[in-house]
DNA sequence: GGGCGTCGTAAATCATAGCG
DNA sequence: CCGCTATGATTTACGACGCC
């Protein structure tokens, strides 16, 4: 399930891979203390409530959206990490 | 608290390089996939079982591999040129 | 039907293995 | 022994698709 539009040119093969796009945002790591903020919140919650994302995002001035793909990037780490251990013990 | 626990975690990422086996079934596989080098789920299972690595190391190895690649096509031709030769001779035979 | 869920990934960055 | 770079792993950010 992943397929975006791309023209052919045999001369590179690397043309036919996926591109990020231009208007993607850098990735900026976050301080010592917003991930311990925020590895707080998930320890409480999993999932966030509208109203405790606006909140978190305040305190530790960051977007909704960041914090928000944040916890779906944590919830995944999450799913790895249970797998890996349970693979572990078969 | 918290601290200890990062550092308990980043403890995890003592690593080993791969073997040299293992390396060489994974360049295989993407210098003859070079169009299109993202192995399917079974494949990366199947990868991961002849390399004795875990199917995240081989999405890892993939990863670095696709975007070390793009960087720096010059850096791999070598590389590159190498298994092309090398799938070539196996598959005459 | 818009907003949040997972899944797979790109790209940057981190930590260190290991070579010269 | 030391500095440097190659390498494996982790961290942000997003597109594609699903569900309600």
């Amino acid at each position: 399930h992943k397929e975006e539009k791309h023209e052919l040119d045999p001369n590179n093969p690397v043309a036919n891979w996926i591109h990020a796009r231009s208007t993607r945002k850098k990735r900026c790591p976050y301080t010592k203390y917003q991930t311990l903020e925020l590895e707080k919140e998930f320890l409480f919650n999993m999932y966030l409530t509208r109203d405790r994302r606006y909140e978190v995002a305040r305190v530790l001035n960051l977007t909704e959206r960041q914090v928000k793909i944040w916890f779906q990037n944590r919830r995944m780490k999450m799913k790895k990490m249970n797998k890996e251990k349970t693979d572990k013990e078969q | 608290v918290m601290i200890l626990r990062s550092r308990f975690l980043d403890a995890r990422r003592k690593r080993r390089n791969f073997s040299k086996q293992a390396t060489e079934i994974l360049n295989e596989y993407f210098y003859s996939h070079l169009s299109n080098p993202y192995p399917s789920e079974e494949a990366k299972e199947e990868l991961a079982k002849k390399c004795s690595i875990t199917v995240s190391q081989v999405s890892n190895w993939f990863g670095n591999k696709r975007i070390r690649y793009k960087k720096n096509i010059g850096k791999f031709q070598e590389e590159a040129n190498l298994y092309a030769a090398k799938t070539a001779v196996t598959a005459a035979h």
